[in-house]
Order: C-alpha cells, then sequence, then structure tokens
RNA sequence: GCCGCGUUGGUCAAGGGGUUAAGACGCCUCCCUUUCACGGAGGAAUCACGGGUUCGAAUCCCGUACGUGGUACCA
C-alpha cells in the first residue's frame, strides 16, 4: 500500500515554525517512500474563518517548496479537500455513532455548560469536565427518554453528538516516534463530534477523512496528544481499526520563555512565521523568515535538524538529501528551544554554498529597493561572490555590496581622523594624481602605484589602506581595497577619493 | 488540580550498561588578514535530583523536582 500523509492546518493565521516543521516531515516522510503529500483544509470553525489565510498558506508552502500533490488547489481523487465543503459527510458517521450506542445527543445550552462546570469547579478540580460522571446529570440522550429525544429532534433544538467515553478501559497505542502510550478513557471527556452547526470538529474529522483519504501515517503537534484517545475510539466504534494510521506525535518547538509565541518573535527580534502575516482585526504584522530574508533552502535546512538527526554529523543539507535521509523514528521526542544565532548560521551557510546565479535572482529586489542599480548582471555577479561571505541575511548584501553601485551617502570619519596627518593628506592628494594617469585600470596597477609611493614617502601601506577603504567604501568593511577600485573603475574611484580628501 | 509527554554544556544534539561523554551554533584565545569577513588551531562549558538493579549506570527501574502540552460546540 501506498504512502499518505497529510497535513491539515486551520486557516486562521500566519503559520508558525512548528507548522512549517510539520509539513515538512510530512513532506520528507511521503517522498522518502515514495508516497504522496494531501493538503486538507480544516475549516470546520466558521467564527474562525480569516479570509487569504488559506491563500497565504499555500504561498509559504510554495516558498518553502513543499508542494502538495493533493490539496483544493492541486485536486486529486480524494476531494473535496476542504473540510467545509465535506460538511454533508459527517452527519451520518455520528450518528451511527449514536446508533451503535458509542455517542449521544446532547441539548445542554451554552449556559447549562458554564452553569455545570461553575458548579463543580472545586480548588483540586479547577476545569471540570463534561464525562462519564457530569454527563448523568446533563440534557443528553443518556438521560432523557427515546420520546424526549424523538420530540427535541422533530423540534430542531440545538444539539451536538459527544462521544461516550468508556468507564474504565486503558486504549493504547504506538507512536512511531515515542513508543507506546497509554491513556485511562475514563479520565478523558466526552468530547463533542459534531457541532450544532452541523460542522464536525477536530475530532470526528479528522478521523473521518484519514479514513476516507486512505491516511497511512498521521504526523501531526505533541499538543494532540492528549485528544489520542478519543481519535483511537472513533477508528474502533467507526469499525476501521484495521486501516487506522501510523501515528507520531512531533515535538515542540519552543521559544526563548516557554512556548513559542508571536510575541517572542517580536520581543527577541526574530521572526516566527514563514512569511510576514498580518492579523486583519489588530493590524500587526509578524514578520516572516521569507521577508526577514532567509533563503527558502535555509530554513527548510533548519528546521529539519531542529528535532532531527541522521545519526552521522551531517547538518547541512538539500531537499533531496533530505527525502533520502529522513526517517521519522530518528525525530527526537524532547521539545527544541528555537535558536535564531543558529538559524543564521545556517542562512550564511546556504549563502555560501548557492550558485552566484540563484543568490543574485533573490537578493536582486533588496537593491532596487534601496535605488541601486544592478542591471549590469556580470558586475553584479561578481560582486556577489566577493562578499557573500560577509552576509548571513540576504539583505545585508545591500550593507557589503552597495557601494560597488553608488557612492557612499556617509563616510565614516571617525575610523581615520584619529590617525590622519598632514602626510597622509599630502600623500593621497599625488596618489590621485597618479591614479588619474593610469591607462590600464587593473588592480596590480593601481596597487603597485600605491606600494611604490607609500615605499618613496617611507609610510607603512597598512596605515594608509585603512582611510583609502574610508575613501571608497564609507566604512571598515568590505574586501581588499585595491579589488574594490578596481572593480568600481577609475573615474569613480578618483572621485571618491577627491570627494573623501574635501572631508578628512 | 488532574492527565499526557519530556529532561545530556547557554542552545541544537550524538551516544541507549564499561567512551578521555562526539559534533554544531554561540562565547573566549591565537594564527591568517594592516578593514570586515572566510578559513585554520586551541579553550571554557553538560548527563536535573534522590533512591534502587548491577562488578559497573548518562544509558534500565521507581520516586521527586522542573519544563511543556491538554483539560472548549479552537484546531
Amino acid at each position: 500500500m501506498s504512502v499518505r500523509v497529510r497535513f491539515a492546518p486551520s486557516p486562521t493565521g500566519g503559520l508558525h515554525l512548528g507548522g512549517v516543521r510539520t509539513v515538512l516531515y510530512n513532506y520528507l516522510f511521503a517522498k522518502h517512500h515514495g508516497g504522496e503529500f494531501v493538503l486538507r483544509i480544516e475549516d470546520t470553525d466558521q467564527s474562525r474563518f480569516v479570509p487569504g489565510a488559506e491563500e497565504y498558506i499555500f504561498n509559504c508552502l510554495k516558498w518553502c517548496g513543499l508542494e502538495p500533490d493533493e490539496s483544493p488547489v492541486h485536486n486529486g481523487p480524494y476531494g473535496p479537500y476542504r473540510q467545509s465543503e465535506r460538511k454533508e459527510l459527517y452527519r451520518s458517521y455520528a450518528e451511527t455513532l449514536v446508533t451503535r450506542g458509542f455517542a449521544y445527543y446532547a441539548f445542554d445550552t451554552k449556559e447549562e455548560l458554564e452553569k455545570m462546570r461553575e458548579e463543580l469547579k472545586t480548588e483540586e478540580n479547577p476545569s471540570p469536565q463534561y464525562d462519564h460522571r457530569s454527563r448523568k446529570n446533563m440534557r443528553n440522550s443518556l438521560n432523557l427518554t427515546d420520546n424526549e429525544v424523538k420530540e427535541l429532534l422533530e423540534k430542531n433544538t440545538p444539539h451536538v453528538i459527544r462521544i461516550k467515553m468508556s468507564e474504565n478501559d486503558v486504549v493504547s497505542f504506538t507512536d512511531m516516534i515515542r513508543g507506546e502510550i497509554s491513556f485511562q478513557t475514563g479520565l478523558v471527556d466526552d468530547k463533542v463530534l459534531l457541532k450544532a452547526d452541523g460542522m464536525p470538529t477536530y475530532h470526528l474529522a479528522v478521523v473521518v477523512d484519514d479514513y476516507l483519504m486512505k491516511i497511512t501515517h498521521a504526523f501531526r503537534g505533541e499538543e494532540w496528544l492528549p485528544s489520542a484517545p478519543v481519535h483511537l475510539l472513533l477508528w474502533k466504534y467507526l469499525g476501521w481499526e484495521a486501516s487506522m494510521p501510523q501515528w507520531a506525535h512531533l515535538p515542540l518547538i519552543l521559544g526563548p520563555s516557554g512556548k513559542l509565541s508571536k510575541r517572542d518573535g517580536a520581543k527577541y527580534g526574530f521572526p516566527v512565521f514563514a512569511m510576514n502575516w498580518t492579523d486583519l482585526k489588530t493590524n500587526e504584522l509578524t514578520e516572516g523568515f521569507f521577508e526577514k530574508g532567509f533563503l527558502p533552502e535555509a530554513f527548510i535546512n533548519l528546521l529539519a535538524v531542529l528535532g532531527w538527526n541522521d545519526g552521522t554529523e551531517k547538518e547541512l543539507y538539500s531537499m533531496d538529501e533530505l527525502i533520502a535521509s529522513f526517517d521519522i523514528k530518528r525525530v527526537h521526542s524532547a521539545g527544541a528551544k528555537f535558536d535564531y544565532e543558529k538559524a543564521k548560521w545556517f542562512n550564511h551557510e546556504w549563502i555560501k554554498r548557492l550558485p552566484v546565479a540563484d543568490l543574485r535572482l533573490q537578493i536582486e529586489s533588496y537593491f532596487s529597493a534601496s535605488g541601486i542599480d544592478v542591471s549590469d548582471t556580470a558586475k553584479f555577479e561578481q560582486v556577489i561572490e566577493l562578499v557573500k561571505d560577509r552576509c548571513s541575511l540576504l539583505p545585508d548584501f545591500v550593507q557589503q555590496g552597495g557601494f560597488f553601485f553608488k557612492a557612499p551617502v556617509t563616510l565614516e570619519l571617525d575610523a581615520v581622523k584619529p590617525k590622519w596627518s598632514e602626510e597622509k593628506k599630502q600623500f593621497f592628494v599625488e596618489y590621485v594624481d597618479v591614479l588619474k594617469t593610469i591607462s590600464s585600470w587593473e588592480l596590480m596597477t593601481v596597487e603597485n602605484a600605491f606600494k611604490e609611493m607609500a615605499a618613496a614617502k617611507a609610510i607603512k601601506p597598512g596605515e594608509l589602506q585603512l582611510p583609502m577603504r574610508v575613501m571608497l567604501v564609507g566604512g571598515k568593511f568590505g574586501p581588499a581595497v585595491f579589488q574594490i577600485a578596481e572593480i568600481i573603475g577609475k573615474e569613480e574611484t578618483v572621485k571618491r577619493m577627491e570627494y573623501a580628501l574635501s572631508l578628512f
């Protein structure tokens, strides 16, 4: 049987680091086994509908290179892939469960539920559940007579269908990452399966859809572990146990202070979403890795090894290498704290190893946004090659390479002033004159002229190089100074030096 | 509170009865470089705690602590 996995986000906001990693592990597992990766939209909560969120998810996946094989936009034989469009399907399954005695109708209103929770609430039990104890005192088909239930249903009384958790069983399963896990059913509440609006909850939908879509392996975040017994029981009660997927609950990705939140990102200055997301209600922007200047290759790479390794010392992986070596069983069971410094290191590594032409396409926009013309492709690529060792985020290229195309606006005078002298000034005035006479403008001719003149005047060349650098670059950074002069050309070099001399 | 999951340097982590307890990021020192980087060589820093089991425990078992998630007609 072919491997089929799914990622099932609810389109309610930005796509989190952890979400992307869940997609990634699903994707890698599917591709490693030659299977299919399905994207299903879990939009059963109408009240949380956010316009644009679904399209946003697709954009993120596209940028990451994690294209689904089947989805609302890719189609496939098991559609529709949006749960809101499958609404009619779910009710009959829920009703089958009622008929079989595994679920029941509950007519309790919001107020009645609140009242129950309020009354049962104690210091030891701050959050009472709708469970095998409390259901005895609620308005549901377990306590009402058949006629009463019939009548309520006929009158279209709002109601939900709840799973009837058994009182004293143990449910267990083998998680691909954590091994044997078991739960006492008596401690799990009677989760709602079908809501009053006729939509299924996640619990029903995930089981029905995984079954109908022939999902073989179900990977999801660790936050789902506590509700696993409900899902397990549903597979059993629906009579589908034999086709139940193998489960794996992925560890959480944590922030500097516990669970990684949007707030952490804002607070500590790093992205938590794959791409920029603006909350429609609050207008609050949460930065994305894309906009921050990460390469998708690096983003994928760093996420892959956050919680997984292949047992070797290898850390840098291309997508193909990940597909080849990924093994869900080698995923760590413990949560991992996200380290932004290391994330930047991955990006730096990928900047160094990516072909210049690829890099060029991804950084052009940063230059044009800064009003720098990089239409001379050959020169642009030469510059990229020269400065890429110094860039860990894509926007760094503007700082590190911009001066090749545009004279620095401000010069770091403090770097020169303390050691500046009339003697040095005289040197540069004369040097500029010499430069003007050079006919073959090359690195060696420029440098040799410099050294000869320095020797003649008995000044250490090193003491002169820094001022010259500041003249051409504006600051204390960048590649070899004569190389810069060679690339920007005679006219520009002379121009920058003469301007700088007027300031020093 | 209850339930689940987890706990190897600051962070990511290998190792799953006998190791000098790998490696990476970050940090520090030095070399290269009269800039900033890259690169190279070093360094500081770890098995949460307490009990067992065992000739021997980071590794197995039990407790405790701590962290984290769940405890919704959210996913």
